[in-house]
RNA sequence: GGCGACGUGGCCAAGUGGCAAGGCAGGGGCCUGCAAAGCCCUUAUCCCCGGUUCGAAUCCGGGCGUCGCCUCCA
């Protein structure tokens, strides 16, 4: 089996084959760094670290390309109204961008190319269409003459003559065409500005990504990604210069990312309904956020809203659950069994290992579905609970192998998907549980860990004594603090999980 | 107006011809002093109407509804 994609040029799912075998060469329309990334925006980077994670794991060698546009009319609107430099903005928000995907767990690219320093390669490429009559000087503004190249349309289904007649376009008397768009713009009296064969001007949106993913990736590439709304002008524009400007195929796959809504409309800055991903990131640790996230195909819209984000954060517990007791087993129930497992009870344990092995892979592999991959792990997850709850460890430590390799293969797979498990937080105890301590336990130390064993002893022989409110209160004043305090079969045990 | 996508249980969401995944929430049970966690059981005429087929959530036609793009947008 191998790997299929939706390809939006195909409007089909196709056969993944690569231009170089076990090579895939791929890009995805960065940010333009005006303003923070809000969470739809995060949703597209997600759903492409996943796909480039994933091709990672099937073995592919993945050359990974982003841009950053970091000169634009955004930009410089959003340096005049603060009164300070284009470059200044664009940093800051670079900056900014990087750090909030390194904190949401993206990976990052390869290469990182900025619009800005690859400007000689872009006033090559408008060279290279005026010189093959794609693209025509006005006044010092290069356009793209879309008339010039005939499959323009291609990619989002359109039809020049219905796009001109329901054209609300701005009727520019200067365009040849009211499609023709803007490869060079000149610069207007403070603007950042590079010198070109037509003056000093700046490059056109458009312009870049086919500039920077050729220099990086060559001609042909494999993946080129982004959110749906790009697919027009955008994608449509950029095949028609770099097809233009080549006399070759673009790119072999294009794959294009459902958006984000709210209350069933798209989350947009130009709307206002938009969240920040860093204040996100305040309220929901990354994992939440991306399992929230992949719960949805990547294609499909997804419904933002803090309850769904809720809700992710018990189903991730759920996933948490058996790797964490199957830890705790294997370091202290060693020789403990509910009751011995057959051979054939713990073949069949073992198929469920593999089962959700194959899943995963057959789900990712058909169009990187996220949904059914994580219900395949989520069946593990099941799983791995009914056999350490039916078994134990073993009386010989029997089943410990199994278990572990379950619990190793739930965190391999979530980690495929780029959720990571928890950070251990060993000997962060906070230190209030020390007053609790004393209060309720008489402890007269100050370290929380001996504190919560205090704590517990005391609990253990209220409980003895079948004093109920003594042992209640016990548990009530740690779970204040953010410990979990659960009875098992083997003894009390204490969990630390301050909320994030 | 043009082009495209979607409509699956209370909510979210996979599934694109053969007994309807998974998560959240709810109900019942086991376990517990009570809990928690876990396990077991439990809730679907797949928007409507026709058609094709031995068989349709899945294919075709029509209708209704929602969303996106057509202007900057991930």
């Amino acid at each position: 089996m191998s790997v299929r994609a939706y390809n939006t040029m195909a409007r089909a799912k196709e056969d993944f084959l690569t231009r170089d075998p076990g090579k895939v060469a791929m890009y995805v329309c960065g940010p333009t760094v005006y303003n923070h990334i809000h969470i739809g925006n995060a949703r597209t980077f997600l759903s492409f670290d996943v796909i480039r994670r994933y091709l990672t794991f099937r073995g592919y060698d993945v050359r990974f390309v982003q841009n950053i546009t970091d000169v634009d009319d955004k930009i410089i609107n959003r340096a005049n109204e603060e009164g300070r430099s284009a470059t200044e903005v664009a940093h800051e928000y670079t900056v900014a961008f990087q750090k909030a995907m390194a904190d949401l767990g993206i990976l990052p690219p390869t290469v990182q190319p900025k619009a800005t320093e690859t400007i000689t390669e872009m006033i090559d490429m408008v060279q290279r269409l005026i010189d093959r009559g794609h693209a025509y000087v006005v006044e010092g503004d290069v356009y793209f003459s879309v008339r010039s190249f005939p499959g323009y349309g291609k990619l989002s289904g359109r039809d020049i003559e219905d796009l001109e007649s329901g054209a609300r376009v701005d009727v520019d008397e200067r365009k040849h065409d009211p499609l023709d768009f803007a490869l060079w713009k000149t610069a207007k009296p403070g603007e950042p500005h590079w010198p070109s064969p037509w003056g000093e001007g700046r490059p056109g949106w458009h312009l870049e990504c086919s500039v920077m993913s050729e220099r990086e990736l060559g001609v042909t590439f494999d993946i080129h990604g982004g959110a749906s709304d790009l697919v027009f002008p955008h994608h449509e524009n950029e095949v028609a210069q770099s097809e233009a400007a080549t006399g070759e195929p673009f790119v072999r796959y294009w794959l294009h990312g459902g958006l984000l809504q709210v209350n069933a409309e798209k989350m947009s800055k130009s709307l206002g309904n938009f969240m920040l991903l860093k204040d996100v990131l305040v309220e929901y640790d990354a994992p939440i956020i991306r399992l929230m996230m992949l719960q949805t195909h990547y294609r499909s819209p997804l419904e933002f809203s803090t309850e769904r984000l809720n809700e992710a954060r018990v189903a991730y517990e759920r996933l948490l659950v058996p790797v964490r007791e199957v830890k705790r087993a294997l370091e202290s129930d060693a020789g403990w069994a509910a009751r011995p497992a057959t051979t054939e009870e713990r073949k069949a344990f073992v198929g469920n290992i593999g089962n959700a092995r194959d899943k995963f892979q057959a789900e990712m592999d058909d169009d990187f579905n996220t949904a059914g991959a994580l219900a395949a792990v989520f069946e593990l997850a099941r799983a791995t609970n009914r056999f350490l709850g039916g078994f134990g460890i073993g009386e010989h430590s029997e089943n410990a192998p199994v278990l572990s390799q379950s619990a190793q293969t739930i965190i391999e797979l979530l980690g495929v998907l780029g959720i990571a498990m928890p950070e251990a937080r060993a000997g962060e105890y906070p230190k209030e549980v020390v007053k609790v301590a004393a209060e309720l336990a008489g402890y007269s130390g100050s370290d929380p860990r001996a504190a919560v064993e205090a704590l517990l002893a005391a609990r253990s022989a209220a409980r003895t004594e079948r004093n109920w409110a003594a042992a209640d209160a016990v548990r009530g004043g740690l779970e204040a603090l953010g410990f979990t305090v659960e009875d098992t079969p083997r003894g009390p045990r204490v969990t630390y999980s301050p909320e994030n």
